[in-house]
DNA sequence: ACCTGAACACCGTTCAAGT
DNA sequence: ACCTGAACACCGTTCAAGT
């Protein structure tokens, strides 16, 4: 059997794609693989090799649908006042790694065997996440240079991110799940703490 | 060929780990396996399953020497006072992830498949590492409550720990490495916006 | 008791062969 | 052109067999 041409290219990936996401949410990335996901569509391994380069270009392909439902979900955000903006931008941040823990782990823990190239795509998406945050930043910090709202923006999101890591791999050690208050307590006092300084 | 008794036990545990960490730094946690292990110290891969359980324990063996090394890296801070002691960690933390960063990111990244039981040395020895923070946080604030002093060391580091996940995977953007920067502000501002705050 | 080598059930990837 | 199935070079893990 060959020449099915039941499904077009971008049927086949979408389908592929679409049940990588199932394994992945249900098994974890450790047991995700080209054979199984195959196999859930109903095609031989091979096959996947005329929708994706290899293995490792699937799971970026993966990871910018992730980025792109991150993004998204971070439009939820409605607050007015910036530091309120900001507030929910981060409360946002950890509901999304809690709701797609295995989706938003591999987003970040997938290397290529030796970092050959990040696609493109992908680098633009984060940078329009820290974008949303620098805006906020800058109505809070109107006097600050833009080099110093970039890097409060890549501080604040590193910090954030750090805290759904941790409690990612269960190593807060609370009693009850404290992310939320830690990721607002570090964003408010961080403003504060800024504010306090001397404007260079 | 059998019965070579070559090596102790303790002998046999001690060569794998070592080659396996050299195997690490040198190619990654992906290219990492039993099997090239035993190769490297004149074994079967078989023979490494009288010494370590499986793969999973293997790495977590791993890992604790890798947390014992950054333990001992922490205690070089020699600072006196504790906002400087603080920013001596961080940057400590932030240099000791650089120089290991295969090493680092296996004592992170790792999960063992459905975190069955991540074992208790481990924990412990985290719990350690926030003991460290704690003490000059509650130096600097000593009204406040050991509960709000420990959220407190969980949040820095979180932070400190997220700047040191995105530098690894290059997801800074920056044309310099900031991560020293960022963290140095990170823990400054978030220390005076704490002292601003009104205490309960 | 210790260790091996084959075996088993998996991988990612390639490619001749079939339609 | 499309797809398969076998093949290749890898995995982790087990275990009968050998010393």
């Amino acid at each position: 059997m060959a020449r099915r041409n039941e499904h077009s290219r971008e049927e086949l990936r979408e389908m592929a794609l679409a049940a990588a996401e199932t394994l992945l949410d249900q098994q974890g990335s450790e047991a995700l693989s080209t054979r199984k996901i195959a196999s859930a569509i109903g095609y031989s391994a091979g096959s996947l090799y005329q929708v994706f380069k290899n293995y490792d270009d699937l799971c970026w392909q993966l990871n910018q649908r992730t980025l792109a439902m991150l993004l998204v979900a971070l439009e939820q955000a409605v607050a007015s006042a910036p530091d309120q903006a900001l507030q929910q931008y981060g409360q946002q941040y950890l509901a999304f790694a809690a709701q797609w823990p295995q989706r938003w782990s591999l987003l970040f823990e997938h290397r290529t065997p030796l970092d050959l190239e990040t696609p493109e795509t992908l680098e633009q998406a984060i940078a329009q996440l820290f974008g949303k945050i620098e805006q906020p930043l800058s109505q809070l910090f109107t006097d600050r240079s833009a080099e110093q709202i970039s890097e409060a923006a890549r501080t604040l999101w590193a910090g954030v991110h750090g805290i759904a890591v941790l409690r990612a791999h269960n190593k807060l050690f609370q009693v009850q799940d404290g992310a939320d208050a830690m990721a607002s307590t570090l964003l408010e006092r961080y403003i504060l703490g800024w504010q306090q300084e001397i404007s260079a």
